[in-house]
RNA sequence: GGCCCGGUGGUCAAGCGGUUAAGACACCGCCCUUUCACGGCGGUAACACGAGUUCGAUUCUCGUCCGGGUCACCA
């Protein structure tokens, strides 16, 4: 430049009086223990809390928490045009969901706690005014004129240049040696600008850096000048990054994969700026499979449902189930840990970035609710019973009238085969408790009898007479099934099935199928968790009405 | 297209110069069992391809192919 740099800092920053050293003073080291790592999440507002975002904040939350760090949340608004009302709450309350709460940053609509503030980029225009004017002063920002026609233009002839970078950069930057009167003049003219940065790159050479995941990194210097300031005084993310986790006392930068092309530029502001560059750690993709062409892809928000970790919930994932996922995907020493820890909240599990897989995964559905299915097995029918009410209450206003008029007969039918040592695995998510247990409420039974073709209708008939006659109420387990091997002998069955199997030719059936039809009568079903325990819960007269019902219909 | 990342069974993945190439989910079979589920036992199934380096490559190097990301006054 042939022009004093000082002038065009003050020129384009008459109002910024502060200095960089001020804003070391006021933001300084966090003073933390040796190795405490400083760790963050910094989404858009966007109105949601999709999947991967979470993924990715739940990693930097356990790599601060593994080292007596600490993580807060950081909202980067810096995109006018795609602003929304209200876009934080949505993602506040979508941690909330998951028992997770930031203890700095920012805590709500407007609200915040932490020292290192603000943590919402659009109040922290000083700040980066301040570390812009400084690039200024220090030659390494300048003023850039051109308009959106202009630089689309530059990037069609550059294509037709067969240039193998676009962008401005080189000699393709025309802004980059204006005079101090041009610019004077532009500025005069009231032409808007940006603010770029004069990068020092020089493309033949490589710059290396270490991911925390991936290891060495190779790759050519950054030499575009890129926008720091967009015109209306707005820092794009990247300026955005440097000065916040700088001042933030961020160290260790943990995002996504699509980031990592972007370090270069990054590594050379901090450096431009003088500031130290903290460590990366870039994490592979959430994908699903698509469809149409059978390839992973990112999950994305227009296109898939489950983009919105609210998705899961309405779906009725407990968050112990989706977090517990989750999990498995971050380390997958984790379902061993899980095995040894049967009890522990997976925050207790020893996480550990560099066990961070570098190739993408897919979400998998099928795991998930096997994984839920495991979950929901260990709570206790208190919980399962509150969480079924939640979610209907939520999702299923009928349903929850339904489960919640008698809770403790509810509460009782979640808990059948629960609290042995190998409890039932066969719910996955609360959506599926009204159809799973339909048998149970008037609202949803539906009578069939639809019988196996080994028994005859004759016989089921048989079986169906006389069981009413000996079923009571008050009968425990043993008593119950010991009347219903009473019942089979005279009926031309066996009470004994390994007899049964020895010489099937001898009987009609063995006692499982006298079950059968009971179970057939009584619920409609073929399969049903512990008989007994359902007609208990049924009650003598419903038990009896349903058998009766069936019978007079063969 | 340039640059970058990745590529072990259908899925998630251990292994990182010599292994019968773990484990989990899914699937199949058997056992247990009044049904189902649970549980137990067993099974099918993988190092993308081609060159090198090496006594020896899933592991290292290069190339090819495939997938992903990125090249904005979006993050």
């Amino acid at each position: 430049m042939n022009y004093d740099c000082n002038k065009l800092a003050d020129l384009l920053f008459p109002n910024v009086t502060g200095t960089v050293a001020e804003l070391e003073e006021k933001y300084p080291d966090r003073g933390l223990k040796e190795g405490a790592r400083v760790t963050r999440f910094a989404p858009s507002p966007t109105g949601y809390l999709h999947i991967g975002a979470f993924y990715t904040a739940l990693v930097n939350i356990l790599t601060a928490d593994v080292s007596g760090g600490k993580a807060y949340l950081r909202i980067e608004d810096t995109d006018k045009k795609r602003e929304i009302a209200d876009g934080v709450s949505a993602i506040i309350d979508g941690f909330k969901d998951f028992g997770i709460e930031f203890s700095e940053g920012v805590t709500g609509f407007n609200s915040e706690c932490g020292d290192y503030g603000p943590y919402t980029q659009s109040k922290r225009a000083e700040i980066y005014h301040i570390v812009a004017k400084q690039l200024v002063k220090d030659g390494l920002a300048y003023p850039c004129f051109c308009s959106s026609e202009e630089l689309t233009e530059l990037r069609a002839q550059q294509e037709k240049d067969g240039a193998l970078i676009t962008g401005y950069f080189g000699k393709y930057a025309k802004c980059r040696e204006l005079t101090l009167e041009e610019i004077e003049k532009n500025l005069k003219d009231g032409k808007s600008y940006v603010l770029r940065f004069r990068s020092q790159g020089d493309e033949e050479k490589k710059i290396a850096f270490d991911d925390m995941i991936r290891g060495k990194i190779e790759m050519p210097e950054n030499v575009i000048d890129e926008v720091l300031l967009k015109s209306d005084g707005i820092p794009t993310y990247h300026f955005a990054h440097i000065c916040d986790d700088h001042f933030m006392r961020t160290t260790h930068v943990i995002r996504a994969e699509e980031w990592l092309s972007s370090v270069p530029k990054h590594i050379a502001i901090f450096k431009a700026c003088g500031f130290k560059v903290p460590k990366y750690a870039h994490l592979s993709q959430v994908m699903k499979l698509d469809e149409d062409d059978g390839n992973k892809r990112k999950i994305s928000k227009r296109k898939d449902p489950e983009a919105a970790v609210s998705y899961f919930f309405e779906a009725g994932f407990p968050r112990e189930s989706i977090l517990e996922y989750l999990f498995t995907l971050i380390n997958s020493n984790f379902e061993d840990w899980r095995r040894a820890n049967p009890k522990e909240s997976v925050f207790a599990f020893p996480f550990n970035l560099k066990k961070m897989s570098p190739s993408g995964c897919l979400f998998d559905l099928v795991k998930l609710n096997d994984v839920s299915k495991n979950v929901i097995s260990v709570m206790d029918a208190d919980t399962v019973y509150k969480y079924i009410a939640e979610w209907a209450e939520k999702y299923d206003e009928e349903f929850f009238k339904v489960f919640t008029a008698n809770p403790q007969r509810s509460r009782d039918m979640v808990n059948i085969d629960r609290e042995s040592p190998k409890p039932r695995k066969d719910l996955a998510k609360w959506s599926e408790v009204k159809e799973y247990f339909a048998y149970m409420f008037e609202e949803y039974h539906t009578p069939a009898f639809d019988l196996p073709e080994n028994i005859q209708k004759e016989d089921a008939k048989a079986i169906l007479e006389s069981y009413p006659e000996v079923y009571s109420d008050s009968d425990d387990k043993d008593v119950w099934f010991s009347k219903i091997k009473d019942l089979c002998e005279p009926l031309g069955f066996t009470p004994n099935v390994k007899e049964y199997k020895k010489n099937p030719e001898l009987f009609k059936g063995h006692v499982g199928d006298v079950s059968t039809v009971i179970r057939l009568a009584v619920t409609g079903r073929k399969n049903t968790p512990d008989l007994c325990s359902i007609m208990k819960l049924l009650g003598k007269d419903t038990v009896k009405t349903r058998i009766n019902a069936i019978v007079n219909s063969l």
